[in-house]
DNA sequence: TTCGTAATACGAAAGTATTCGTAACAAATC
DNA sequence: GATTTGTTACGAATACTTTCGTATTACGAA
């Protein structure tokens, strides 16, 4: 397998976010941006990141007083195996029904359609 | 709105599966259902189908001893919005990056892409 | 040094989801 | 009719997630 069953919970997903955007941080600067979507306290925050220790999702540098976080899971294989779940969950498996939804019910530009159709010719031809 | 923001859990997704995928069922048969892929007790099933009902995402027939349980969501409905959860939450909106990793990580066959692509020629000309 | 501020640690409360035991009852079987 | 079987109702235990209050400690400013 390529990496051990990462599931985030929902909580866990948004700080991760932030650590893929911003790379390593501190829990200040993680709740500031967690703020900017939804009022939270420092001390909520905190936790989350400290249990996401405890479950090795996340790392931190100790040395100074304020510690700083950075992600272990990278956004690939996370992203990878929530959409595996996600597909046989909600589209029982069909690649084919979600890729169909998603193209119907939310916007692409132009220049995005062009890119995936190039993708799928490269996958014909394999 | 389309409709009401549905989000079942994870169990009552399950469920709805069932359901939708078997027209009206009685908890007997939907139980059995799941115990083909996890082992589940009746009442645990049965609890969570009286749970649906309270928050309304199924109905049912009580004029025999054996209920009978309908879905209340459609299909697409549920699955419209729990991708447009997902996409928010996993790939930050994203549509072209999910529908890019979906391609790429997961089988389709030669026809289907043929179909998708004849989605996307469809879009671009709107 | 003393005081105030900012940080971590910890535990517990609150909320949500899952699981199941037990009671009550109706129906089928003997 | 008595007993077994199948069904619903209900409550409670367990588990997981989120939230936050409080204690403690380190640091910096006065």
């Amino acid at each position: 397998m390529t990496s051990s069953n990462i599931k985030p919970t929902e909580s866990e997903l948004q700080i991760l976010q932030i650590l893929w955007a911003n790379g390593p941080s501190t829990v200040r600067f993680v709740n500031e941006e967690i703020n900017k979507e939804k009022e939270t306290g420092y001390t909520t925050t905190l936790k989350l990141m400290q249990i996401m220790i405890d479950k090795g999702i996340v790392s931190r540098d100790t040395s100074s007083r304020t510690h700083v976080y950075e992600a272990r899971v990278t956004k690939g294989d996370t992203q990878r195996n929530l959409l595996t779940n996600f597909l046989n969950s909600t589209f029982k498996g069909s690649a084919m029904s979600l890729v169909m939804q998603t193209l119907g019910n939310h916007e692409a530009s132009k220049e995005e359609l062009k890119e995936i159709k190039r993708l799928i010719t490269k996958l014909e031809n394999k």
